[in-house]
This record gives C-alpha cells, structure tokens and sequence, in this order.
DNA sequence: TATTGACTTAAAGCACACTTTAAGCTGTAT
DNA sequence: ATACAGCTTAAAGTGTGCTTTAAGTCAATA
C-alpha cells in the first residue's frame, strides 16, 4: 500500500503541507518519488512518522529531529552522540511529566474550589472554608498554592 | 517583603522583560506601583505568578489566561465559566500525560538500543536481536514501534 | 479532449511568546 | 553633584512551526 502526501495526512491527522514542510526541513529522507516529482509514502514511512511524532513530544526541535535523522545516516560513528541525546531527552522528559503531574493537582484543586463556589453560590464561601471541612488531597494542595486569584 | 520587576524575575526564573510582557498582556492587574511608576511586587505575587506559571503549563495561552483573570475580577457571576474551563483543560492535560508516558517508554527504548549497540559496536546487532532477548519491558514497546530509524 | 482536484515549488505570511532597542527616568552610592 | 545600574515605555525584531499563496504540473473522469 503506498499513499500521496494528502492521504498520509489524513491518515496521521496532520495537514498535508506540514509533511512537505518536514520534508523541506530534511525530516523524510525515506520518502520516495514518482516518476513526475510526486511523493509515495509506504506503510512502514507511517512507523516512522510516529518515531518523529515521537521525538517532536518529547521537546524536540524540527532541527534537533534533523540532526537526529543526519546521524542515523551517518551510521554506527554516531551512536555515542545518538545515546547521550537520547538520555538527555529521557531526563528532562521525566522531570516534564512530573511538573505535569504537580500541574494536573492543581487543576484538580481548581476544579473542586469552583464546583464547591458554584454549589455554595460564591467563591467567599470556599475562601473562608476550613482545611479541616475540605477533602484530604485538595487541602494538601492548597496548603502549596494558598492565596491566588481563584 | 517587596521586589522589584528585577527582583521577583530572577526569583521566579525568568527574564525582567517577561514579566513586564505579561504586564502589558493585562496578567498582572495585582501589581502595585510606587509613586515614580516602578512596579512594585509583594511576597503574594509569588503565589499568583506561580499559578500564572501553572496555567500556562497546561496549557493555556497568553489570552486565555487573560480572560481567566477577567473572570476572576468579574466576580460570582463568572463560576460556571471559570469550572468549565478548568475541568477542559484538566482532562486535555490527563491526554498529555499519558501521551507524555508513552513517549517516555519509547524514549527508554531507545536508551535502551543505543546503550546496547555501544555495547556491541554496531546498531545492526541490535536490529538482529530477538525479541526474547530483551528485557521484557523493552521487547513489549518494540512491538509497537517497530522499523523506525534507530 | 477538457475539466477537475490533488500534486509540485518557492516565497511570503501568520500567530505566538517573548526579546531587544531606543530614549528617557529613578534612586542609591561615592 | 555625578555616575551608574536598573527602572519605564512603545515599537520593532526574533525564532519556531507551520500555513497560505501563486504559478504551474499531473492524472483520473466525464
């Protein structure tokens, strides 16, 4: 099965010129020409597109990807340099995910301060709640992040 | 405790001009100002730009933010509002984490991949390793993404 | 064969989130 | 009093990641 740059698209759920965009960028070496200049995407390009789904995710720029992809070219000289890359993206990615985590708390906090506003009429209600009255987690939470707007 | 735009910039961690952009962006309506025009930050607009500095972090833009703050000046009336908002954006962020985790497996993959063809001194000894002799956890997210440039 | 919709390129445009610049003011230290 | 670092503003500039435009080609259908 071998696919056009707009059915790739599609299939992916990205605009067909942000594959050409990538392509321009040197992002797809791997993708092949018709004869009159058409790009023909094969199954396993869908593989690596997902790899570079993957690599953008974790903070990669188009041309941190690039260089990436310049490497693998190079071959096996460059897997030292490939590793550190990918260590180094490995830490900042778990410290990202727990900020995150710490992220999501808060919203939950938020979440429950408006629901609790919106059954008490006011957000003076819940400002002037006890950490006592309140459920264990999101008093835990407000102890962290007290006093903001609302 | 009160801190210049300097100050409180080098001790939220970010640059003097970032501040004032959100200033000017309507982000910081709490920031007093002497008598000359200097902006003036007190020990409580730490705990407000650290929830700034949440919102942003899931997600949310310049604007969006913005318009949350003028809900929050706009009083009760603007409950439902704000709730909503804060139950869309903490189910898009739960997506992002997973999604987040996920790359973070591939990413452990790939530490994996590259530390043994350090070890072997070629990826194509890794490329011919079989499933059964990876680690379990390893093997498992092969499978999923398999054939990608290495 | 003519039309139509999707393909091609280079180049310009856009949105976002800052950052830098330029010109001027403030406040402390010597 | 003067120097100087840090404050102020409006406006222009930057980098990233696309998207749009314009002008043209390709390939399948009526």
């Amino acid at each position: 099965m071998v696919y056009t740059v707009g059915e790739m698209a599609k299939i992916i759920g990205v605009a067909p010129s942000t594959l050409r965009y990538y392509d321009k960028e040197g992002l797809l070496p791997f993708v092949e020409r018709s004869g009159s200049g058409i790009r023909i995407f094969g199954e396993q390009d869908l593989n690596t597109l997902s790899i570079i789904h993957c690599l953008k995710q974790s903070g990669l720029s188009i041309k941190e990807i690039k260089s990436f992809i310049d490497m693998v070219q190079q071959g096996d000289e460059t897997i030292d340099e490939r590793l550190e890359l990918f260590e180094k993206r490995r830490i900042i990615l778990e410290k990202q995910i727990k900020e995150m985590q710490n992220t999501l708390k808060v919203l939950d906090y938020k979440c429950w301060y408006y629901q609790t506003a919106k059954k008490e009429g006011s957000t003076e209600a819940v400002d002037k709640m006890p950490l006592s009255k309140m459920p264990k987690d999101i008093a835990e939470t407000k102890k962290n992040f007290k006093n903001f707007f609302n």
